[in-house]
DNA sequence: AACCTTTGTGTATAAATTACACTTTAAATT
DNA sequence: AATTTAAAGTGTAATTTATACACAAAGGTT
């Protein structure tokens, strides 16, 4: 809008009031965030759900989201919904999608703004008991409240182009991880099978991994290196982040 | 949101009459669209901008759009600004991002969603001489109204994004072009200079590319010849359209 | 007829991707 | 201590894709 609502009642130049009391008076939406928070383990991408309270949607699982207040940003109401439900806070969140259809809420017409958010569930683990939350593996979600299966599609849509684009994937793995865990997660998000010795050699020649001089623990075979991601070099040099193409 | 909202009083399941009034009360906002509206003439890209109206504004451009109707669909919305600004409706329309800081509207809280838009510039130089419209090259686009600079950024980085990975790019162009055409699109919105001969073997190779055994006219050199995009065959295997990597 | 400009075309080289198998390591088992 | 088990770690050849680059043909202009 900012332009066609000055232009609505005629061609004068109005002022901010004039607006201000003609927007207040009509054209008014709710407005809600919807994280989809993505996690992986046990090899497997996980997705944490509440439990609907809504008459309509009982034992329906939802997405965690939240109205946006007043004075706040959306991608702050963003990190407040995630903070609130996890605790976590210094995690990778970007806007994925807006929807606005009418008939989305049965309650009245409230539009939501999708984030996609990538958190390391083991710093998260200790906080889940409250409420009804779960995580629940991708594949398995299947009906879901609202339009929420929708958002929870194009957030996982988009996951899957963006981790190709960027080094995403890190913020789901622990600070310390086996070249075998990384495929592992490639794998899942992708939902595909890739070529151990060239997922290797990808990642080897972008040089972005940190060799620890650390071993995994606690395996019973031969245990394989640790890493970590070098998030400096990264910034220095982003172009050296080969797509991941598999 | 959806749930938090359930909980926000308690854990007692709620009617959506209480969530309702709760809705309205309170936490809304007013919802606007904002179309940025590309188009491609004398081998430039291009945006469709109009003069702002607003008293802080005066003289400085900003992008196409207007309030949400109260039953209107996002989607509705844009297409419906697209047809009042340049009687198309005919072409290709895609979310972009949604900017709702608390203060990007000087007026009051105002969250738009931006959609992009690619026209075909020729079918619709008639109607552009009515109010205060104006074709601007993108690059000359500095200072814009509102936040709309920040907008037009965004939309155009998606643009050049997702040009590369989708067959876009036919939308701005005449129904018969020739593929030096095709190639100065594509270097004006990639804002490259590409290989003649490797252009168009990447392109040929995809075969999506008609033959319409017509030459150009009014050239003052060899005319090249004319092709229409094969939709049809496109829509049949997408697959086959390699990402323009250039 | 000569000139100008752009179309249309092919090949050699380099880079990236793919497919694929054996040895090494450490823990667990006997 | 020897054996078993399971995954780690490693290289190369074949294919595909990307890049760089130059000259003849066509049509309009002078």
């Amino acid at each position: 809008m900012d332009e066609l609502l000055a232009k609505k009642t005629g061609n004068t130049i109005k002022t901010f009031r004039t607006i201000q009391s003609e927007v207040e008076s009509n054209y008014h939406v709710a407005l809600s965030v919807d994280c989809v928070i993505f996690g992986f383990d046990e090899n497997k991408l996980k997705v944490l759900l509440i439990r609907s309270d809504l008459k309509n949607y009982e034992g329906q699982w939802s997405l965690l989201g939240d109205l946006v207040l007043p004075e706040e940003n959306l991608d702050t109401a963003a990190y407040r919904i995630l903070k609130e439900r996890t605790g976590l806070s210094d995690v990778f969140m970007e806007q994925v999608h807006t929807f606005g259809d009418v008939n989305r809420h049965p309650a009245s017409r409230v539009v939501t703004v999708a984030y996609c958010s990538l958190i390391n569930i083991q710093h998260h683990k200790l906080n889940i008991l409250d409420n009804e939350l779960h995580w629940h593996d991708v594949e398995s979600v299947t009906e879901m409240a609202f339009d929420h299966k929708k958002i929870f599609d194009t957030s996982l849509c988009q996951l899957q182009k963006r981790v190709k684009e960027h080094p995403l994937g890190f913020s789901l793995l622990p600070n310390k991880f086996s070249l075998r865990e990384l495929q592992n997660l490639y794998e899942a998000i992708l939902n595909t099978k890739l070529d151990r010795r060239n997922f290797r050699k990808k990642f080897f020649s972008m040089d972005f991994l940190i060799d620890l001089e650390e071993i995994e623990t606690d395996v019973p075979h031969r245990p394989g290196k640790l890493y970590k991601f070098d998030y400096a070099k990264f910034d220095r040099s982003p172009k050296k982040w080969a797509g991941i193409a598999f």
